[in-house]
RNA sequence: GAGGCAUUGGUGUAGCGGCAGCACAACGCUCUGUGGCAGCGUUUGCACCGGUUCGAAUCCGGUAUGCCUCCCCA
């Protein structure tokens, strides 16, 4: 880094500049997003980036980690508090209910992208600042057909970007007739055997007793293997629910892992969950044990955000985290490079009227890359190479007097003096 | 919020108490009539602040950031 005034010259922790190299990965992948998204027919909003604290804090549980501990939260000079959103579904049932978005049909399929913030450490596949796409089918009835092709949409992208050995996790975590009475029970269950857990369970066990099923401690394995399993525990509408998303999956012949110890952060969420992960081990033997994407029915946010039918489900991918798997996997990107042509000009002349030639190229659709202010002939042909042009352009003295071009094959040298006035079919042709 | 390891030009690295070096990259020249090669040259650095010392990139403390782990999560 160059001397400067600023003291720490650095972006903040854990947010990163996306650089021009790597912005290939992000093309790639917003284009399967935008192909997924019209191929289903997910519409794209775009929410704000701040909202009101209470819309998350209402949403996700006053007690949940991300509100608790892990959002930027900005105050205004007169008091508002605002708060920069630190996942995506929140802010578009709020635009839904705000934009009475249910008059555009029911459900109203959505899909997002875009930046989230969480005050986290940052940490393998974790930033303060990072990107999720999220689909979401909100509005309409709290048909497991919809959880299905949420999940769908999901497994395909992931597909279509090449990513392997993609494992679905699903679970339901039941609602508020059935959730109560599992959570009795577990505590029940755990109760006596407190003195025995590790202190994360133990505090679990008074917070959030269904995040017991989380602990990878493996004194604690032992204890969840004999726990009350949550599946057997749904009321007749929860475990009807699932059973149908399940049965559209495997119509689908869309292998998952029905996990009953899957559950998750998020206060809104009902009946199905559901996470996607990746075996995919990178060359220098890197595993990555973070889900790609992960979602669930949130029926009860739909209702608090005051919607009209209490239905939603959806799911969010983590951009950063498919972009490192598929570098690991040494994803081809396969980007069409652009065909165009390199202008090199010689001599006073040519240079004075090389931007107006130029420009008629362009006029017409072909993309002309130059190193104008070079005036050596070897220096130019030099960048054309690196740029990796297919053809080049040689305007000098004498072609400016003939007015005359010389097109230029880099591969094999063969190049051929054409009239000016042919400039455009001729390179035209050659493109094609 | 807690812990471990790290930080030397744009990138990758050597130096481990005594002259900051190398490779690649970038840029320029050889090169105003034909490139990729080559030769020559130029630019750019010890993260920051303090301490120990005759002397610190090197040892110590703090801060920042990065990587990794716990918590949690996309």
């Amino acid at each position: 880094m160059s001397k400067s005034k600023l003291q720490n010259l650095h972006s903040p922790k854990g947010m990163h500049d996306i650089l021009p190299q790597d912005q290939p990965w992000w093309d790639k992948i917003r284009q399967e997003i935008d192909y997924i998204a019209d191929y289903y027919n997910f519409h794209r909003i775009d929410t704000v980036l701040m909202e009101r604290a209470e819309i998350f804090e209402k949403s996700l549980g006053e007690t949940s980690d991300i509100v608790e501990k892990e959002m930027f939260v900005l105050k205004s000079t007169s008091g508002d508090r605002f708060v920069l959103r630190p996942e995506g579904t929140a802010g578009i049932v709020r635009a839904y209910v705000q934009h009475g978005l249910s008059h555009l049909g029911q459900p109203l399929k959505l899909f997002y992208l875009g930046p989230m913030f969480r005050k986290e450490q940052p940490q393998a596949g974790r930033f303060r600042q990072f990107h999720q796409a999220g689909f979401e089918i909100m509005g309409g009835d709290s048909d497991a057909v919809y959880d299905a092709q949420v999940i769908l949409a999901i497994f395909r992208l992931l597909e279509n970007l090449k990513i392997k050995d993609i494992s679905l996790h699903i679970n339901s975590i039941g609602c508020r007739i059935c959730r109560p009475n599992y959570r009795k029970k577990l505590i029940a269950y755990y109760r006596p055997l407190a003195a025995k857990l590790c202190r994360d369970c133990r505090n679990r066990l008074k917070q959030n007793p269904l995040r017991l099923l989380d602990c990878k401690n493996e004194d604690c394995q032992k204890f969840k293997s004999e726990a009350p399993i949550i599946l057997d525990n749904l009321c007749v509408s929860c475990s009807r629910h699932l059973k149908h998303v399940l049965e559209f999956l495997e119509e689908l012949d869309l292998s998952y892992v029905l996990d009953n110890q899957l559950v998750r952060g998020l206060d809104y969420y009902n009946k199905t969950v559901f996470e996607f992960f990746t075996n995919t081990v990178s060359e220098d033997g890197r595993k990555f044990d973070f889900a790609l994407a992960s979602g669930g029915r949130y029926d009860y946010l739909m209702e608090l955000f005051g919607a009209r039918t209490n239905a939603g489900v959806g799911g969010a991918v983590g951009l950063e985290r498919l972009i490192e798997v598929m570098k690991a996997a040494k994803v081809n990107l396969s980007l069409r490079k652009k065909p165009g042509v390199f202008f090199i000009h010689i001599g006073e002349l040519a240079k004075k009227r090389s931007l107006k030639l130029i420009e008629s190229l362009r006029d017409e659709g072909v993309p002309v890359k130059e190193s104008l202010g070079k005036d050596s002939l070897g220096a130019q042909l030099r960048s054309a190479n690196k740029e990796g042009s297919d053809y080049t352009l040689i305007f000098g003295q004498k072609e400016a007097f003939e007015e005359s071009i010389i097109i230029r094959d880099l591969k094999n040298g063969v190049q051929e003096t054409v009239p000016l006035r042919k400039l455009v079919s001729e390179v035209k042709k050659r493109l094609k």
